[in-house]
Order: C-alpha cells, then structure tokens, then sequence
DNA sequence: CTCTTTCGTACTTTCATATGTTACATTTCA
DNA sequence: TGAAATGTAACATATGAAAGTACGAAAGAG
C-alpha cells in the first residue's frame, strides 16, 4: 500500500517558498519535488483554500506564501488536502450484523482513535516554522562542519 | 486507499473458534468473514506459524486453537499477520538530499512514531479474550432486552 | 492584438497491493 | 482408492494515490 505524501510535500514546499522571496511556478517546484506541475497545482489548490498560499495566473505568475509559517500548523496542512485517512489498517468497510465482528471493530477502533488523537495533538502543536528552524539548525551544522 | 482488514478478521476468527468446540474448515470461515477459503489460508497460515491455531490436513481436517485467547494478545495477532504498515499516510518512501525535506520527514516521523508507540503499547494491553468477553456482555444485554 | 507564460481542471494512464480465483499437489481417513 | 481437507503457487481483480495529457482561461510582453 502506496502511503500519501501529500502532507510531507506541502510541508516541504512550505518551507521553501518561504525561502524563496519571489513566486515560484508550479512547474519549479513540481522539479524541486520530483513530480509533476499538474500534481503540484492539484495538492496546492488545497492550501489556497485555506488561505495559507496565493496563486497567480499568467505571466510571471506562480505561487507565494500567504501566510507567515508560524501561523500555520502541521494541522492546518493535513485538514487543507483534504484530512486524508491516516491509518492503514481497521476493520472492514460495511457494518457486520456479527456481534463478535462489531466487538472486535469497536476495540480496534478505540485503539485507533486514539493513536489518531495523539497524532494530531502532535500535528496542532508543531507549526511550519518549527520545522524550518531544525532545518536552519541543521544547515549550520552542516556548514559549520563543511 | 483501501484499509487492511486482516487484523480485524483474524480476531473475529480466533474468537468465533473458541466458541465453536470443533475444527472449523476453511470454507466455513470463509463464509463467516464472507470470503475465500484460499485466503483465509492463507491470512490463517501465520497464526499457525506463531503456534496460537493449528491445522490438520485431510479427511475431517480444519482449524482449531492452540492455545487460549487470555494468552493472545492484540498485539501478537497484529504480528504473526506480518505486522502490515500502520500509517497510511508519511514521507515520501526515498530518502532526500535536500535539508528541508529531511527536516520535515523528522518531525512527521517523530509524530507518527509516537502514535505507533501508543498503537501498539494498545494492542499489547488489550488480549483477545477482553473482547469476547465485550462480546458476552453485549450479547446477554441483547437477548435480554428481545 | 497576438503570443507566450502560467494556472485550473477534467480526463486518462500507471502502479502498488490487498483481495479474490483457479489449479494442482499433498495429506488423512473411511 | 476416493473423498475431504489443507498448502501454495500463479493469475486476476479492485481500489486509490500518483503521474501524465489535454485544453481552456488569464495576464503580461512585445
């Protein structure tokens, strides 16, 4: 099973448009991401939603932050594309009329929610600029060493 | 994305075993969990493999429990199916050079290793009897009330 | 005004994988 | 020996994310 990285590449691009002062084109970060324009125009259309970026059509038009990073959560991005499903395991799609199926279900499924609570307790807590702090702590490490 | 419903279905199955006294086929479980008996082998083939069922081929042959269900646990249920992926979303699968992506794929993971932490410590608490005994309970509310 | 750049979006194709199916070998017992 | 089972490999199907294609619309450059 295929896991969805849209969440990881929009936190991804976050960051970097953050950056990179001047709009950047779908195209330009389609590169920066290893996909295509089309697939970055479809997740960010998400974000533009909410807000949180701006898109402009034409020439020199492109993508830019809407918002500074310290406004905008790991959260914000999961609801913006979407609140994906999370988990890749649970009980079967249709209700059972099995009571031992429904007992089972309804364990798995507080288990579940419960690791999902956490999780986005996680995800409400850490913004955007958080991260793009490790990564500028990170950075001068890196050069500090080089 | 469609979920795993293993786990789900071989908790059904081991309860539904210790209720039933005598060996069940496969093609009887199969129509329980309305489905094949080839998979049901086949899903079943690590349960026996971890010791917590037993098969008997030939004439009169099928599936019984090796060991009681207040001695397996969620957990090891989860395990002897092959401990299938928990998150179905995450970075992306290749590692990156870029920094950034990097920077996020820590705090994603560092999320999600959390939840997967309190999942299992969850799994691991909870055996598979403490459900048929939610079954039992369940079922005497439900006879009472007809 | 027209051409190029760029986004918007519908449609199609690809890919991974759980699930389903078929086929056949093997075991066990009547 | 034959019927009832499991064991397993091989093949088929379905689902959903991702990738790719096509074309329309907008906006600035010349």
């Amino acid at each position: 099973m295929r896991r969805d990285s849209r969440l990881s590449r929009m936190l991804h691009v976050l960051i970097h448009m953050d950056r990179h002062y001047k709009r950047a084109t779908s195209d330009t970060i389609a590169q920066m991401l290893g996909t295509n324009a089309v697939v970055v125009r479809r997740t960010m259309a998400g974000l533009r939603k909410q807000g949180y970026v701006h898109s402009e059509q034409g020439h020199g038009g492109g993508w830019e932050l809407a918002r500074a990073l310290t406004d905008i959560s790991l959260f914000d991005v999961y609801q913006a594309i979407g609140a994906p499903p999370l988990f890749a395991i649970g009980p079967s799609v249709e209700q059972s009329e099995c009571l031992v199926e429904q007992a089972v279900d309804a364990r798995l499924n507080d288990a579940l929610q419960e690791a999902e609570t956490l999780l986005l307790e996680r995800f409400r807590s850490v913004t955007v600029a958080d991260i793009a702090q490790d990564f500028d702590a990170c950075f001068a490490e890196h050069t500090h060493h080089a």
